[in-house]
RNA sequence: GGAGAGUUGUCCGAGAGGUCGAAGGAGCACGAUUGGAAAUCGUGUAUGCGGGUAACACUGCAUCAAGGGUUCAAAUCCCUUACUCUCCGCCA
């Protein structure tokens, strides 16, 4: 969420900058006479609660003293009523203004490039070499079938389109590149490891941001006995963040930072007819993520730190990738600045994205009402949060099946994940 | 799933309609004491939203799990929900 007192105060500063998004604004013009409403309810019903609150000190002291007091409970019955009017009226004033604020996106940062569609975002740089084939490169759904490591048909039969079912080396190799991943990040990059609940409640998806406005990219669980919504998290960033929700941490705490390995499930509404081969795009992935918390001043410095870690994982696998700044169309709600590392994948002849890197700046903290102290008697002030993949494993999967793809079908293993294959060296056909 | 007991500030813990933003401890901060420390003593120590100020000061409202209700008045009474603990049942 945005600083109320920010987007009071500099209204059309702010509303230019959202502008640049790719974005609905929702009410956002409705802010200044909502907010002036808001406050002059405010205003009205505490007064009147002052009233009641010294008339009713008075009372007491009166029915102390016997004193009979039936005139001014009688008048203060009449305040009671009005003050509930006036609550009730500025509940539905509350809500709704509070509803428009929490659809508003984030304002982007001052080093983000200004953009209106995705070729606006600006390549940082290339890294390793594209590799060349002396033999017709194969998509990798195509070498996976071939291979019988990965499963399209079975997993539509059993569970719907875009779920799947890894098989033999395919699985040993999706849980090798899980297990490389996470011993990356918690032995040599300094993360906790964490393994989170994969079931979320609302207030933690409200607390990241994907509610309220996406309510249609979630799987949401209904049980008609429960009053209390159930979601599957769409990734780990979710429940890692939430760790910390309504917290006020100490100084000394910061940076904290996480790794977490989780199923991630997304609706993918309004994605139909996209991706709808191969290891791209599914309803249920696997996901290596990352979660900082961090000091306000240092949370830019900690974003490019963030997305080194992420981009090591393509290095040491060799990987060729590209590093993309998002411009202000392409951020995605809650992201105040983005990176997205793309991986190359040959048959495709383009790089696709493995990993986002983002610095959510306070917009998560004040939504999830994640604080620290300074000092230990100073106000508490809002962390930054920022989170990356580190890496998508489906993905993964489909770079290393494609780049790493001999003449006659097998599919080498890079060598550091060879520990993890249990000595594997290369995947062949039976 | 059944029965019962709980949920109070950073933590422990009192409080059972009015004098309660909340006793008492602990912790933490600052000061005194000390050669220095421990101990001791003193002072301070929640958050949010408003008003106010150059900034302080000062000041209003709200918050005792969450939401609703009763009442002139709710931490305290009633209802709903969530969570924790104990026992039973079921179970990977």
């Amino acid at each position: 969420m945005l600083d109320i007192k920010r987007v009071r105060d500099n209204f059309e500063e702010v509303k230019k900058m959202l502008l640049t998004r790719n974005e609905d604004l929702g009410n956002l013009d409705n802010f200044e006479p909502l907010d002036k409403k808001r406050r002059e309810l405010i205003a009205k019903t505490e007064e009147l609660k002052a009233e009641r609150n010294k008339v009713s000190e008075q009372i007491s002291v009166m029915k102390r003293n016997k004193e009979d007091a039936t005139e001014v409970i009688t008048r203060m019955r009449q305040v009671g009523d009005e003050i509930k009017t006036l609550d009730t009226e500025l509940n539905a004033i509350e809500e709704e203004f509070k509803d428009m604020m929490m659809r508003l996106p984030n304002i982007p940062h001052e080093s983000v490039p200004v953009g209106t569609e995705e070729d606006d975002n600006v390549e940082d740089y290339k890294w390793g070499n594209v590799p060349t084939f002396d033999f017709e490169a194969k998509a990798h759904w195509d070498i996976a079938k071939d291979l019988d490591i990965v499963d399209f048909e079975r997993g539509a039969k059993v569970a719907g389109s875009r779920f799947l079912f890894y098989k033999g080396l395919g699985a040993r190799l999706e849980r090798a590149l899980i297990s490389f991943m996470m011993d990356l990040h918690a032995d040599h990059h300094g993360y906790t490891e964490m393994l989170p609940p994969q079931i979320v409640n609302r207030d933690s998806l409200t607390g990241t941001g994907q509610l309220p406005k996406f309510e249609e990219d979630v799987f949401k669980l209904v049980r008609e006995e429960d009053e209390v919504d159930f979601y599957l998290i769409p990734t780990a960033e979710v429940p890692v963040t939430n760790y910390y929700r309504d917290e006020i941490l100490t100084v000394d705490m910061l940076p904290q930072a996480f790794t977490a390995y989780s199923a991630n499930f997304r609706s993918e509404a309004g994605s139909a007819g996209r991706d709808t081969r191969g290891l791209i795009r599914q309803h249920q992935f696997n996901k290596v993520e990352l979660v900082r918390f961090v000091k306000p001043e240092e949370s830019y410095e900690q974003l490019e730190l963030l997305t080194g870690h992420a981009e090591k994982v393509l290095q040491l696998l060799g990987l060729p990738y590209r590093k993309l700044k998002m411009c202000t169309a392409d951020l995605g709600f809650v992201a105040a600045k983005k990176y997205d590392l793309e991986v190359w994948i040959p048959a495709q002849d383009m790089y696709r994205e493995i990993s986002s890197c983002s610095n959510f700046e306070d917009f998560q903290a004040r939504r999830a009402n994640i604080r620290f102290r300074r000092e230990p008697n100073a106000k508490p002030e809002y962390v930054h949060t920022l989170n990356g993949s580190g890496l998508a494993i489906g993905r993964t999967v489909a770079a290393l099946l494609e780049n790493y793809q001999q003449a006659d079908g097998s599919v080498i293993i890079p060598e550091v994940l060879r520990p993890y294959m249990g000595g594997v060296e290369v995947i062949s056909a039976k």
